[in-house]
DNA sequence: GCCAACGTTGGC
DNA sequence: GCCAACGTTGGC
């Protein structure tokens, strides 16, 4: 019995938002397009179904925790990555030799309202979160249980 | 839309 | 294997 673990993870809203997952078929969708080695080496070596993720907004205003989801399923081979249609294709990556992983992810809930990253700033606690640190770029990121409850605390719902 | 910070690439 | 050049991210 593994412990749960807790991550974010960032989207731009325009390309995938907390709506277009809860509208996909069973809420849940494949994470794709990934393309930084420590974000994939999050979703490959440490991710496991049950874990819980916050959805955050990124490249948009306000920017906010728009929900969480749960991780739903092992890693699995990026389809993108072999798909010369697609605009995450990489011309490295064979069916023999993936280089990117994913991990579905399901809807959870939703923040109404979200959180917005003001707030997170501003709350004790989340001193150290790394999406509020200046230049912090990774796509995917671990979140602590304390920073995890105290998302929830300010969202005025129970973790789930 | 700007641009600083960051990650990756590739010549040497 | 260093590091300059380049491309990308993402807050503002």
């Amino acid at each position: 019995m593994s412990e749960r673990k807790y991550w974010l993870m960032k989207s731009e809203p325009y390309e995938f938002s907390i709506d277009d997952l809860m509208s996909r078929e069973n809420q849940t969708t494949y994470w794709e397009g990934v393309r930084n080695y420590q974000a994939r080496n999050f979703m490959r070596d440490q991710m496991k179904v049950g874990d819980g993720v916050l959805f955050y907004h990124s490249r948009v205003n306000p920017l906010v925790i728009a929900g969480t989801m749960n991780v739903a399923s092992e890693p699995y081979p990026d389809p993108s990555q072999f798909d010369p249609d697609s605009k995450y294709f990489d011309e490295k990556a064979t069916e023999e030799k993936p280089r990117w992983f994913l991990v579905d992810v399901q809807f959870t809930q939703k923040f109404e309202p979200p959180v917005t990253r003001d707030t997170l700033q501003e709350t004790p606690g989340l001193e150290d979160m790394m999406v509020l640190r200046k230049g912090a770029r990774l796509s995917i990121q671990p979140v602590t249980e304390q920073e995890w409850n105290i998302v929830h605390e300010l969202a005025g719902v129970d973790p789930k």
